[in-house]
DNA sequence: TTTTGAGTTGTTCGA
DNA sequence: GTCGAACAACTCAAA
């Protein structure tokens, strides 16, 4: 009996096996399936220490849920534009499908396949609503503001229904794969990642979990509730998006079957700025590496090393923004209202390269999204696509007082000012000497001083920011 | 082609 | 305490 040849399922931003289009594609082929994965070192933007974490305990998932359906996962390491072939070649392989991704080292490793293996290479889409190459202005452009593009993407149809987990797979007897342990994931000397694993649960059935209970409990006040760090009123959903062990077709269909309110419109909305800053990277893949504004090359930067540092490690001296590393450090994640803060704070007051703000995220946190990094740095920084007055400026004083009013927040991840009145709790420095001692703090020994005047730094942001703009005006 | 309205998330100042 | 205006000028997207 002649046995018919495998396909190969690569798995890359989406280690799911629900609404899997390339996975689906792969079984309906009738031919045994060979999942594999490839972990690749020598690209640039190597993942980081909390991605390799999450990536570790996320393929832990996948493989247990791929063995249970009778097609055990193969594990590489290397280049996939040279494995791959070499694969079908010793497996017999004759088709190779695979999620299609949006980042240039990515896209680069497509077309190498694409040249090796012709039409034996299947792309699907796993990882976006919507081919971002198709979502066009009327006149065929590419979309440069947010809500024009939110508006065409809400305008389509057909983002249809998710397609349901294989209930099997038949799989092949695999040739001899990596052992997960040995890719050394997970930190060690030391282990850091214990604030980690209290917060997040990594695999695709967790990931459906989490959608189910947000759906269930924090939706309906999103709009309010996502603002505020002390509370759990985000999603929490974009760790598991970046990975792919949900997709976003699962999320938008399970939200179109809510009632709708101001709160699921919003989440939606959050969901198509995370498809925006994959289409602005996909076409513009300069997006992580260079301003979009070109005038912003010249943006004169300041290049202290113990400030950024001091930043890092939660050492400003500037209550939320401290609260916020400091969260980002031990949890892995960082409130998306406290990064707005803390990221303006860096290139704004600081006046600091926001490319040094977004390799420290891309190295912290477990969300690290090449595309959704970068174009938040971008537009935080004022040299992003979506244009915003350079004189928007944070105030973290302000903003700490309007989100974490009662301080819970601030108190939990700043805990030597605990015991500062609600009043102080956000600019210390301007507590009495009586107060400060009352509560034990004393500025410069137990809590630093703010790094920076924030009056004086933020016109020192204004002016240098002006300036940029002017020249490139003038 | 020209025109027009609008642009995620803000702050400060002065009435 | 609250509210509206000012903060610049530009670019985008559609009419």
């Amino acid at each position: 009996m002649h046995k018919p040849p495998p396909v190969i399922l690569w798995f890359r931003s989406d280690l799911r096996l629900s609404d899997h289009p390339a996975l689906a594609a792969a079984i309906a082929s009738g031919q045994p399936v060979l999942p594999v994965y490839i972990l690749e070192d020598d690209i640039p933007w190597p993942m980081g220490g909390a991605s390799r974490w999450w990536l570790h305990h996320s393929l832990t998932a996948l493989t247990a849920d791929l063995q249970q359906r009778g097609a055990p996962l193969l594990l590489r390491r290397g280049d996939p534009a040279e494995i791959l072939p070499a694969l079908m070649h010793h497996t017999g392989a004759d088709a190779l499908h695979a999620g299609q991704v949006h980042e240039p080292a990515g896209r680069n490793t497509e077309a190498a396949l694409a040249n090796r293996l012709g039409d034996r290479f299947h792309l699907h889409r796993t990882a976006t609503l919507f081919n971002l190459d198709s979502v066009r202005t009327k006149t065929g452009g590419v979309y440069g503001v947010y809500t024009p593009f939110s508006r065409a993407c809400r305008a389509r149809t057909g983002i249809g229904e998710p397609l349901p987990p294989p209930a099997e797979i038949a799989g092949v007897e695999p040739p001899q794969s990596d052992h997960l342990a040995d890719w050394d994931l997970l930190p060690r000397h030391p282990d850091w990642a214990g604030g980690i694993r209290t917060q997040w649960q990594p695999g695709e059935s967790n990931a459906l979990e989490r959608l189910a209970a947000f759906l269930e409990n924090a939706v309906a006040r999103y709009k309010t509730g996502r603002n505020l760090p002390g509370e759990d009123g985000t999603s929490r959903l974009s760790p598991h998006l970046h990975w792919g062990e949900l997709s976003p077709r699962q999320v938008w269909h399970a939200a179109g079957a809510l009632p709708p309110g101001d709160g699921l419109d919003t989440f939606l909305g959050e969901i198509l700025w995370r498809e925006f800053a994959a289409y602005l990277l996909w076409h513009q893949p300069h997006l992580p590496d260079q301003p979009l504004r070109p005038a912003f090359a010249n943006l004169p930067v300041r290049h202290e090393a113990s400030e950024l540092a001091a930043w890092q490690r939660g050492q400003t001296g500037v209550p939320i923004v401290d609260a916020g590393m400091r969260q980002l450090w031990q949890r892995g994640w960082m409130h998306n209202r406290v990064r707005m803060i803390a990221a303006s704070f860096l290139v704004k007051q600081l006046l600091i390269d926001w490319r040094d703000g977004e390799r420290w995220f891309w190295d912290t946190l477990v969300d690290a999204d090449l595309a959704s990094n970068a174009a938040s740095w971008q537009w935080i920084a004022g040299c992003g696509i979506d244009a915003q007055p350079f004189f928007r400026v944070f105030n973290p004083v302000t903003q700490g007082t309007t989100w974490d009013k009662a301080g819970d927040y601030v108190r939990h991840y700043v805990p030597e000012l605990a015991a500062l009145p609600e009043q102080f709790l956000h600019a210390p420095w301007t507590a009495p000497a009586a107060v400060l001692a009352k509560a034990g703090v004393t500025l410069g020994t137990t809590y630093p001083h703010p790094l920076v005047e924030l009056g004086p730094a933020r016109q020192r942001a204004l002016d240098a920011y002006r300036d940029t703009v002017r020249k490139d005006t003038a």
